[in-house]
DNA sequence: CAGATCGATAGTTTTTATCTATCAATGAAG
DNA sequence: CTTCATTGATAGATAAAAACTATCGATCTG
């Protein structure tokens, strides 16, 4: 049984005739014919009752051709709702974002991908790098937005922008009136850092090395805004990402301070190799590039 | 798309493996392969994630396998309703059956097919032959039980039984006591025929004919119950079929005589040629003669 | 009886489906 | 880091099917 014949079949009842039914089908009325035997000899049943001025239906026929009719009717949804689905820009979009960048970059990212892709909703994901590499590979999330360094078997990457890192200090800290300081300045003072398995703690420290200084490690924080209030209430010293210092995050008790050789990280978006919805993530490049965020330099990714 | 692409699908789908999916289809993997690819393509979409440890379903995939699985559930119902359907012993059976035969052979006809055919109902319609004949050709009937001569284009004929003629005169006729009469003595009497369109009546003229007499034609009744009660109460003499004359029916007021030479009438059964369902001619011929109608000479039918 | 109609049949060609063998990419193990 | 195993894709050949043209046989019409 093939959709083919049903077809035909369905044909030759609302035509009650071969020849103006295989027409109907463009095919020839032999073609049509045998399709008609071939599908009456698979049922063990006799469907038309022909060799006569018209056609009959057989009453198992009629039945036949009412659920025939069902079937195509299905397989007909089959390609609706491939149509509707084929734009990679409609259907949810499984995003995961660390927690480092979402509560900054969210919140005018979706207003940028509501016009780039407004058929597309986000399922956002927050999470730490290492559990969204894991989703990713599972494919429990399409897309995730996080920083370098980073790799994983089977994934790819393509840059979005780059974000310095600049120093936090109390308003009443000594270096609150300084326009620049050095990485190894940090060396003297109380580092507050993220706690383990946030990325950003990592790429802080590895800054720090790069300097070859090594910050005497102060109380961590479970999230950005966390240090930003210890910082705030005199605990120490930090280090954010330059997204989150814009105007909006200004506080009068906290003072930021570029780096002179300003580290900074590189913010990818992460998807895996073969993901069939490669529109999706360029909307995500070219949202990102609306914001106008301060990409420096984007080049190829690392490999 | 094919029915065989969306189980391959399927497939592919439930054991998240090209491989096993194309074992349990039983076919190879690279025909399992292909199949799926050009579904996507013709589809113009992609359903999965191929190359990593496990095959992943695209969203819009997901929507799509599970609507394919509606489409082969329905054309799993097509097979299901051939398989119910191809007993021709099974549905309604339509059954045309002229006025002088039906209210005496149909009440024994319908208990011998319940036997025969447990799962045919009968759906009845009584009416005059030539309606009958053009219903079997349209197909508004499947099948009908009259009395030869009869013949009409596209339609053949099995022979069911002869039932001989007898008359039939008020118990106080002075021909009540003879045992057998002529066919040509019924010349001086006023035979009781039905009306026009009935095909008894032509058949009893027929038979007079043959026998070189011609009856006054006496009233005329739409139905043998009416000619029977018509000779009942006196109004002159009638012809009825055998099967019309049993014990069942015996009345004080009429006596029914033989003829000597018994003329008669072949009843027959006539459907469509090349009908499908011709176990069914054959259950009614084998009801028939279950019933041990008075069956002479039954012999190949006219043509 | 001649001609028209209609579905079936015959014989061929084209298309499609499937197979075997092999490749390329990937990830895991030594 | 190289080797091996796994997995889906590709190549090429073959088998199966579906389709076409031409024609037949039966039936009905005038």
């Amino acid at each position: 049984m093939t959709l083919t014949e049903l077809k035909y079949v369905i044909a030759v009842a609302e035509e009650k005739h071969f020849g103006r039914a295989a027409e109907r089908a463009f095919v020839s009325q032999p073609s049509l014919s045998a399709a008609v035997k071939h599908l009456e000899v698979e049922l063990g049943i006799r469907m038309f009752e022909r060799g006569k001025s018209e056609v009959l239906i057989t009453e198992i026929g009629k039945q036949i051709i009412a659920q025939a009719k069902r079937v195509l009717d299905e397989a007909a949804k089959v390609k609706m709702i491939a149509k509707q689905g084929a734009n990679p820009l409609e259907g949810v979009l499984r995003l995961g974002v660390i927690h480092t960048i979402a509560p900054y970059l969210l919140p005018e990212l979706v207003v940028a991908m509501r016009e780039l892709a407004p058929k597309m909703p986000l399922d956002i994901e927050e999470n730490m790098t290492v559990n969204l590499e894991k989703m990713l590979s599972e494919g429990a999330i399409d897309v995730a937005i996080l920083a370098l360094p980073f790799q994983a078997n089977g994934l790819d990457v393509i840059p979005l922008y780059d974000e310095q890192f600049r120093a936090i200090v109390p308003a009443k800290h000594p270096w609150a009136k300084r326009k620049q300081i050095e990485v190894d300045d940090l060396d003297s003072q109380k580092l507050l850092l993220l706690s383990i398995g946030h990325c950003f703690r990592d790429q802080v420290l590895d800054a720090c090395r790069e300097f070859s200084s090594s910050p005497e490690p102060g109380k961590q924080g479970n999230s950005l805004e966390t240090l930003r209030n210890m910082v705030a209430s005199g605990m120490g010293i930090s280090v954010l990402p330059a997204t989150a210092l814009t105007e909006k995050y200004t506080s009068p008790l906290i003072k930021a301070i570029d780096f002179k050789s300003p580290p900074s990280r590189r913010v990818v978006v992460a998807y895996r190799r073969g993901f069939p919805r490669m529109a999706s993530i360029e909307a995500i490049r070219r949202a990102c590039r609306k914001l106008q965020l301060p990409v420096q330099a984007l080049r190829e990714p690392n490999k």
